[in-house]
DNA sequence: CTGTGATGAGACATCAATGTCTCACATGAG
DNA sequence: CTCATGTGAGACATTGATGTCTCATCACAG
């Protein structure tokens, strides 16, 4: 046997990250293979794509499997997703803009399966009360990948570093940018960061 | 004379936006030319996307300029700002996207101008006390731009109408999901005070 | 009407990415 | 050693998008 397709797989996730019209050839570089073996394993960049999608159906799946987000209070459970999406982050933005080029053909139902998981979290946080009502789960399911993609952008730029990723995302996903006098993002029993900026006057 | 430039322009942008690997073939018929005078008037996709990349330059330069980022609370400054950036969501979704393949050439100095004058909102936000300090003004600048992104693609796809997307926006933005006693998006411009007990454990 | 300018339609060559195939080499099993 | 398997390198044809050019048509100014 040789080259693991894992390997193979996360190699191109990477370079597609962000340089997404990547040539195969490429891509088999940046995997140390050569384009022929590369094509030995992936029919075409069509079945290389949706190997990748796969891919990332797969870890969203385990990221939601992980992050509980059935259990104790939604804000919490979206904090543990995003923490467990975080490994997965430059992938999926990929992913992100990649699927705005498959306008019109079908969506891979696992896509739909995790919009489902995640638009529940969101539906369970606003009628237990804690999320917001003027804003629909659909909105938030896309504002948080949207949001993920562009956190992984920021740091892969440069412009913030990784370890304040989750807490980018999460805060403003949760608390806005806006300041208050008892911050939003409180915990609610887990321990993430603790950075607040002593809300007092 | 013939062919509207800007027409073409704002064709190619609606198309792109949501395929963008269309055809030059289909930039035209969508604009309802040929594509030969396509080519008349842009000497290729290049340069067509380049004209699409000016024309987004300047349309968020107006956008800043007609939402006076310097006056009033900075809360309202970027209710203004997504207001006036509505009608070019589409575009900069395109445009946002397609940056990232621009990976390593030089980033066209107009949007190095548009970051900075919308940094320079969140920043004098931080100082004036409004907005949070622990999410850094380069973070909120690519948020926000995210965040127009996804509003224009839920927009786009009828998962949310035309009419929520600057509510959706501004209130998640600012006020995050959580709900809190004193909805962050009532403050439209006085701070009202917000004394309330509101200690959620 | 006539001339000018812009456009639509389409032919044609070019180019880059891709799909396919052959051949030689390396490795490991027997 | 000998064979089978997987791989690297590269040739070659195909395909789709593009760049370029020609020619007929249409609208409008004169």
């Amino acid at each position: 046997m040789a080259v693991d397709r894992d390997h193979v797989l996360r190699s191109a996730a990477a370079l597609l990250t962000h340089k997404s019209t990547a040539t195969l050839d490429e891509v088999a570089r940046a995997a140390g293979i050569s384009r022929a073996t590369l094509h030995r394993h992936f029919a075409g960049r069509e079945a290389l794509v949706r190997a990748l999608e796969a891919l990332g159906i797969e870890e969203c799946e385990a990221a939601l499997d992980a992050a509980r987000p059935e259990d104790g209070p939604a804000a919490d459970a979206v904090r543990r997703l995003v923490r467990e999406l975080e490994p997965a982050a430059g992938l999926l933005s990929f992913l992100y803009t990649e699927n705005q080029l498959f306008e019109g053909e079908e969506q891979n139902e696992g896509w739909a399966r995790i919009d489902e998981r995640v638009s529940a979290l969101f539906r369970r946080g606003r009628l237990s009360g804690e999320f917001r009502v003027d804003l629909t789960p659909a909105w938030l399911t896309e504002a948080l990948f949207g949001l993920i993609a562009s956190g992984a952008y920021v740091v892969l730029s440069g412009k913030a570093a990784p370890k304040d990723f989750h807490h980018m995302i999460v805060e403003l996903m949760l608390g806005g940018a806006l300041r208050t006098e008892e911050p939003a993002r409180e915990n609610h029993g887990e321990r993430d960061h603790d950075q607040h900026p002593a809300a007092g006057t």
